[in-house]
DNA sequence: TGGATTACGAAAACTGTTTTCATTTTCGGC
DNA sequence: GCCGAAAATGAAAACAGTTTTCGTAATCCA
């Protein structure tokens, strides 16, 4: 297995090169630039993990509490256009987003006991699908895979379940 | 890749087969026979695909008009919860339906244009995903692979858009 | 066959998300 | 800097799919 770069802290200068090519975006698209999508972005990228909606508005309203539901939920529209970013699901029932500047393409491994995501990365996986694709005359855009299960290592995973992860936090 | 098995006819001794695991399911649990439950299993296995609550009420209802959401929404679960049926999610915001007495575990090609879905079923990713699972200490209950893109075959693909396929028939 | 238990169906409630709409902000041209 | 068209905002309403509630009806075992 090919293990997927994993940043602990937020890298600034890869934050900072997010937010300018999102600006590049909304150019592009003969947008607006404005206080509250800054927020969110500046917000969003400095997050890890599969982040919902939620969350990144509590951690949008301690910067301006103004900030609506509606505007988050735009924002990140633009965020999954602009393929800065890319929306996920993992069955809890809520969309949740990832900015994929320190994660290149990666599949899910998601423990149904503590809520762990595992990311994983393997090109004969990859090189296999293509071909399955090929043999039916069918061409990907994109693909998901998601394995549920259970983490091996019980201790570890009790812990985790103990201070109650959620399906938000990959490592 | 291994096809996967494929009924275009319903196979009645299968589907009573289905019935009566279903029966005996409901027994085990010391829940109750019911007229409606026995009209929507007998519709559902019936039918073929990737079956939604609204398709499969439609159908219901022209055995037992007042047969409503609620019950076919409780019976689906029941089903799911026997293992006789699995959900599906393909991203269209409802949840799908298939009896999988007629076709092995499998995996789904989504065509974006037209909305087939083609199924196959490959040991080599099984076992790779397995032995993924493995190297990450990680023990896999189940798992879901959805190729996203399009059909190579763009005239059988334009005609099927044009017959308004969605994403629920497979084949 | 009585009666506890389970199921039904219509409607209300719920959840996550999208849309509406009145108001505010942005930004290119003057 | 100011104008004004275009775009964005936020609160609230609408929406879609699903679940729950609640009064009534059906099931099924002793
Ligand atoms: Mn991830
Ligand atoms: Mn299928
Ligand atoms: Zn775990
Ligand atoms: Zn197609």
């Amino acid at each position: 297995m090919v293990p997927v770069k994993k940043y602990r802290e937020v890298d600034e200068n890869l934050v900072r090169q997010k937010e300018a090519a999102f600006a590049d975006f909304i150019q592009r698209k003969g947008l607006k630039t404005t206080r509250q999508r800054n927020t969110i972005i500046a917000t969003f990228f400095r997050l890890r993990g599969h982040i919902s909606v939620e969350e990144l508005l509590n951690q949008v309203k301690q910067v301006n509490p103004r900030i609506g539901y509606a505007t988050v939920y735009r924002t990140l529209h633009l965020l999954v256009e602009s393929s800065l970013v890319e929306e996920r699901r993992f069955g809890d029932g809520l969309a949740r987003y990832e900015g994929h500047s320190d994660v290149e393409h990666h599949d899910h491994m998601i423990c149904l006991e503590c809520g762990e995501i595992f990311e994983f990365f393997n090109p004969r996986l990859e090189a296999l699908q293509e071909s399955l694709a090929e043999e039916n005359n069918f061409q990907i855009f994109r693909h998901r895979l998601e394995l549920y299960g259970a983490c091996k290592d019980k201790e570890a995973c009790n812990r985790r379940k103990a201070r109650g992860n959620t399906a938000a936090g990959a490592e």
